[in-house]
RNA sequence: GGGGGUGUAGCUCAGUUGGUUAGAGCGCCGGCCUGUCACGCCGGAGGCCGCGGGUUCGAGCCCCGUCACUCCCGCCA
């Protein structure tokens, strides 16, 4: 109850925790000679001073309490016809800022407040000072009624005061310092790199900021240090790490800030992927046991799945391990079988047919709801298998014959009441819809294990993948990574069967880490954007900086970066990246609050040399 | 850029098949109340039903358009 839980696992302010006999001497501080959350039942008797909201007045006429908020907690306060006070408490409304004076007491018996770490105690009040006047609510700050997010954006000064958000944001700020110090003692340096940097090429859009000095050119923000990561490494440094802020200007989703957000980025010399792993595994694990409420985490070293082995099993880059369901590849049991649709896809050979396993999921009902739900989705429907006392049943089950249908179920591992359902056609197509269903099947299912952090390394993705819009090779993931065999291998490969030395980090169906081990010999970084496209030119125009660098000595290095943002919200169990941001900007971009984007001035664009070339509307 | 959902009091929401004066809870205002901690009781104010058009004797409800918010796709090396 009530705000105890901002305070953390120090406690309240530790200075003011108890009066001293010494400070009864010293003037009273102007506003506060104890937190909201200091008093105790040790301070009955003493005079105390306190600052804060009120949280919730309840007036009884004769009586009327106060329950007083600051960061640090609740204390009540109390407030009768003999106090001097009582004309001007009885003007208070909710989230006004007041000063109290009085004399801190033992509750009456029976009145005490188990749930309040001040609940022994009530401070008995004397003197009132309005200190802030506080208009009528948009939204309440006591409770947790839900508010719509405009609302909320527009007011975030008053949702940060509520409990849940409080929280979140010193969960926040305690995540970020444990993550500060884990680095720091394996040896890592903060460095500090500039935020007006050049535009890239490859990547996200940018954000652009106009040359004054330099009319008609602009200033990038970064979309991340990743540039000057390396840089730092090819002078030497080491060992890098930041909790960087990045920006990128792309539509937003849950689990993807607009505009800005934040990563734990850290950059290594001499290095392999194996030391990258060893260096990064304690300081993750390490803060999701801290700040996980007790949730098993898995412990170091965790599981390195390979991309094609994760898109193969889970259908996703990103799989939730918390989800047991693993799909397979039950191609062969429908080759030239009678269920026509998949047994004509099957004649071509890049086509397959995938099994989801739906242990439990053996009733017409659970399967017509997953059929409608794939429609939903866009896809022409679901099939699937029941087994039922020792038979499959349902339309595929009766074209293909029942030893097909036992060859299925042994395969998967059912039993009776268990189900199957299939995803046919090209697996480069389909993977993603398949992720989906088995994502669906595990959930509806209960198959889930909330309670727990799974953490995997996906490794081994591809070096190239094939563009089908520009007919062309593309980078599939980042353009500096090292590709495995080198030079060599982009000699003598096929460029779409090269890896690269480029991993991710998954977390119960989040992508909350990147990274790679780079690529620092000069010729073949110029080979390999030969094999994307572009000319040597190309990456001395782009890449000028990192293409010097790697002219006069560069060590081997890797690195990584993790989403902070999306660290902080599968820690606070919150479904939105906005419930752990300070102050977001909304689904278009905007900041509600600060009112950004806005208009400048015809000076100001004078002076930037720009002219405004608006749509037609 | 595309698709879905939502839009009714300050806030959360209800509102039947299209039918009289659009309701509830919280908040707000007034009154009563000396042990509450979601205090209680009585009374009151507060509505361009997002906006514009249409169908109809009649629209919160049906149709068209539009705007806002949100989720998703595209996008995110």
């Amino acid at each position: 109850m009530g705000f105890s839980a901002p305070l953390g696992p120090s406690g309240p302010h530790p200075v003011r925790r108890r009066s001293t006999p010494a400070a009864q001497d010293r003037p009273m501080h102007r506003y506060r000679s104890h937190t909201c959350a200091g008093l105790r039942l040790s301070d009955a008797g003493a005079q105390a001073r306190l600052s804060g909201w009120c949280h919730r007045i309840r007036d009884h006429g004769g009586l009327l309490f106060i329950d007083l908020r600051d960061h640090y907690g609740i204390t009540q306060c109390v407030i009768d016809p003999d106090s001097p006070a009582f004309g001007d408490a009885e003007k208070l409304r909710a989230e006004w800022v007041v000063r109290v004076d009085g004399k801190v007491r033992q509750r009456p018996e029976g009145t005490e407040n188990p749930d309040l770490p001040t609940g022994q105690i009530e401070l008995f009040v004397t003197e009132l000072e309005v200190l802030g006047a506080a208009a009528e609510l948009p939204l309440q700050v006591f409770g947790d009624q839900q508010y719509p997010e405009e609302t909320r954006l527009k007011y975030r000064f008053l949702d940060l005061r509520r409990e849940k958000l409080h929280e979140n944001i010193m969960t926040r700020v305690r995540v970020i310092d444990s993550l500060r110090q884990r680095m720091k003692g394996q040896g890592f340096n903060e460095f500090q790199t500039p935020i007006l940097t050049a535009s890239s090429p490859e990547g996200a859009r940018d954000f652009l900021v106009p040359s004054r000095l330099h009319p008609g050119k602009f200033y990038a923000l970064p979309q991340a240090p990743q540039q000057y990561k390396q840089l730092l490494m090819m002078a030497g440094f080491d060992r890098y790490f930041q909790i960087a802020p990045c920006f990128r200007d792309e539509d937003p989703r849950a689990d993807r800030l607009p505009g800005e957000f934040y990563q734990l980025d850290l950059e290594m010399s001499f290095v392999t992927q194996d030391d990258v792993f060893a260096a990064v595994e304690p300081v993750l694990t390490g803060v999701f046991e801290e700040f996980g409420g007790g949730k098993p985490v898995t412990p170091a070293p965790w599981p390195r799945i390979p991309f094609a082995e994760a898109m193969r099993k889970y259908g996703s880059d990103k799989p939730d391990l918390r989800n047991p369901l693993v799909m397979q590849d039950v191609s062969e049991h429908f080759r030239g079988a009678g269920f026509k649709v998949f047994a004509r896809m099957l004649e071509d050979a890049k086509n397959q047919v995938w099994a989801i396993p739906g242990p439990g999921g053996g009733s017409r009902a659970f399967c017509d709801r997953m059929n409608s739900w794939a429609q939903g989705e866009g896809q022409p429907g679901l099939g699937y298998i029941m087994w039922r006392e020792g038979a499959g049943a349902g339309p595929i089950a009766n074209n293909i014959g029942p030893e097909r249908v036992e060859a299925i179920r042994a395969q998967l591992g059912l039993k009776d009441g268990d189900a199957a359902f299939f995803v046919a056609g090209d697996p480069d197509k389909f993977v993603k819809f398949a992720g989906a269903a088995r994502t669906k099947v595990g959930t509806d299912l209960n198959l889930v294990d909330e309670d727990r952090y799974e953490l995997a390394w996906i490794v081994d993705f591809p070096m190239f993948e094939w563009n089908e819009d520009e007919k062309k090779v593309d980078f599939s993931h980042n353009p500096f990574s090292m590709p495995q065999g080198g030079l060599e291998a982009l000699r003598g490969q096929d460029p779409l069967s090269i890896k690269a030395f480029q991993y991710d980090i998954a977390c119960n169906g989040f992508e909350i880490a990147s990274g790679g081990i780079r690529n620092h010999r000069p010729e073949a970084m110029v080979k390999a954007f030969e094999i994307a496209g572009y000319g040597e030119e190309t990456v001395v125009e782009r890449f000028g900086g990192m293409y010097r660098a790697f002219q006069y000595g560069a060590p081997p290095h890797g690195g990584m970066a993790a989403g902070i943002d999306r660290i902080v919200m599968l820690l606070c169990g919150a479904q939105n990246l906005r419930e752990v941001a300070l102050f977001p900007m909304n689904q278009q971009a905007l900041d509600l609050l600060m009112g950004a984007p806005s208009d400048v001035t015809a000076r100001q664009l004078r002076d930037l040399h720009i002219r405004l070339n608006l749509p037609e509307k």
